[in-house]
DNA sequence: CCGACGTCCTGCTAGC
DNA sequence: TGCTAGCAGGACGTCG
């Protein structure tokens, strides 16, 4: 489930292979995957130079010379890679773009959680920029985190999911972030000292570049480049350890559920 | 306004 | 052994 580290991955593994690129012709399969695909998208990529690729969150950009861009969220199981044109086709391909040195740019996802759309420059900034997102977390300050955090009544979970606070982070990450910093999932993001949430944003920053060196997380379709797995599934010290000894104090790891989602922790070293 | 919860979607798997 | 219900979750809409 590609969250930030997968995302940035992918990017890396895809630069090369499409930026200078020219797009030359499109095929859309599937009409609607997350949004419907409007039809005078084609013309503002056909022809059009890769200019640059860019993550902002677990959003993908592909910027163009006419200063669009096309843009990519993976959702659940999306995956977008550079392949020969001559390739087979893999099941629910929803995207084909030729390139101009006979490779082809796919999307295909499974479940249908992700999108593919064309935007402006105007429209990036809106949707990316403005409220809905929050800093990279590598720019989060604790002054900020203190602020926002004071203001909700909701639990550690629900804020680390919160795409306005943690942009980025997903369930895995959350998990993972809240073992490292040492904070229950269930407590209250409005309780925290200051220290704690400075050991919050510490944990979260670490847990993302550790995971990115590692390539993300894969468990069932998450791979990039030519089909490569990420590995930071065998550094996991909460999510999906249900059962198993805490490799801190050997206490099981409980599994509840937080926010709709699976939440893993440790009730002994977060408690 | 805030927060909890439902919805979309398909593949895998636990359990009968 | 084979089938099926239930689970997985990112973003967004809805409801209380």
């Amino acid at each position: 489930m590609p969250e930030l580290p997968e995302v940035e991955t992918v990017v890396r593994s895809l630069r090369p292979k499409l930026v200078g690129r020219r797009l030359a012709s499109v095929w859309v399969g599937r009409k609607k995957l997350r949004e419907p695909w409007q039809r005078r998208w084609h013309r503002h990529l056909i022809g059009q130079e890769v200019t640059a690729l860019r993550r902002r969150a677990k959003w993908i950009l592909i910027d163009l010379a006419n200063q669009h861009t096309l843009v990519a969220h993976l959702g659940m199981t999306g995956r977008l890679h550079v392949c020969p044109a001559s390739a087979e086709l893999e099941p629910h391909t929803h995207f084909r773009c030729q390139l101009d040195d006979a490779s082809e740019l796919r999307f295909h996802d499974a479940r249908r959680f992700g999108s593919l759309s064309v935007w402006s420059q105007v429209a990036i900034t809106l949707e990316l920029e403005a409220e809905k997102l929050g800093p990279e977390p590598w720019n989060l300050t604790t002054e900020w985190l203190v602020s926002r955090l004071a203001a909700t009544n909701r639990c550690l979970k629900a804020v680390l999911l919160d795409q306005r606070l943690f942009a980025g982070v997903g369930n895995i990450y959350a998990d993972e972030s809240l073992f490292q910093a040492k904070l229950a999932p269930q407590r209250r993001a409005c309780e925290l000292t200051r220290t704690e949430i400075n050991r919050l944003r510490g944990a979260v920053v670490a847990v993302l570049d550790r995971a990115i060196a590692r390539h993300g997380t894969t468990i069932l379709s998450f791979y990039y480049g030519e089909g490569e797995p990420g590995t930071y599934q065998h550094e996991f010290r909460a999510y999906q350890r249900t059962g198993l000894p805490c490799r801190r104090c050997r206490t099981l790891i409980v599994q509840t559920r937080l926010a709709g989602r699976a939440t893993h922790f440790c009730p002994k070293c977060q408690s």
